[in-house]
DNA sequence: CCAGGGATGGACT
DNA sequence: GTCCATCCCTGGT
């Protein structure tokens, strides 16, 4: 994507946006690409649920506060490494967390590094498995989405028939009123969604 | 220095 | 549904 979708201040536009677009890794010159089908606005100091909230500024979150069209990588329970889009203008540390991608590309390599011997939705279902399948690691932390480590590409995929689902975010009730705000986003039915609301999909 | 906790996922009942 | 591995980050001492 151009490097003015990123900078956008329209953080939850942006989360919506992404829906139906690319994520592309090239690890070691292999190729694995995937259409982003989850997605979670986080919105910089406002925002209860995030890294930066109040504006906290520290050697983790520093990243978030660059210039949007970048990675922001961090260890989640130790285990996990959790992908978000940095977005909006130098100071402003918006982000948004890529949950889930319906595999496109590279499916072997998928399943290799995910210890899997069949395709099974949860091969890239949630945060941390969709990071494991396209080999993305903290390595690759406030690297730049215009280089041809990770990126994300426009495709033909037919939004106009999908249906995005607008409900809260998961695993932010530390957040207080603000964990209620429906800034996850996701495509109605797709079973690689991670926790798809009861009655859509 | 150290305690507390976390934007999860997998195994198990 | 429950349990918990695992380790960095943060804030307080």
């Amino acid at each position: 994507m151009p490097l003015s979708f990123y900078q956008s201040e329209d953080v939850l536009g942006i989360a919506k946006g992404l829906l139906g677009k690319q994520l592309w890794t090239n690890i070691d010159g292999v190729l694995t690409a995937g259409t982003i089908v989850e997605t979670e606005a986080y919105r910089g100091i406002d925002d209860k649920a995030s890294h930066a909230y109040k504006g906290l500024l520290t050697d983790r979150t520093s990243t978030m506060y660059q210039l949007g069209g970048i990675a922001y990588i961090y260890l989640c329970y130790g285990i996990h490494s959790l992908f978000n889009v940095v977005t909006g203008p130098k100071g402003t540390p918006h982000a948004v967390l890529i949950r889930a991608i319906e595999p496109v590309k590279g499916l072997d390599m998928m399943l290799q590094r995910r210890k899997m011997d069949i395709l099974k939705p949860n091969i890239t279902r949630g945060p941390g498995a969709m990071t494991q399948a396209m080999g993305i690691s903290r390595a690759f932390n406030a690297s730049n989405l215009q280089d041809n480590s990770i990126w994300i590409a426009e495709t033909n995929f037919n939004m106009v028939q999908q249906e995005i689902v607008a409900c809260p975010r998961i695993g932010v009730a530390y957040a207080g009123e603000d964990a209620l705000l429906p800034w996850r986003f996701y495509l109605k039915g797709n079973v690689y969604v991670s926790r798809p609301i009861k009655g859509n999909g």
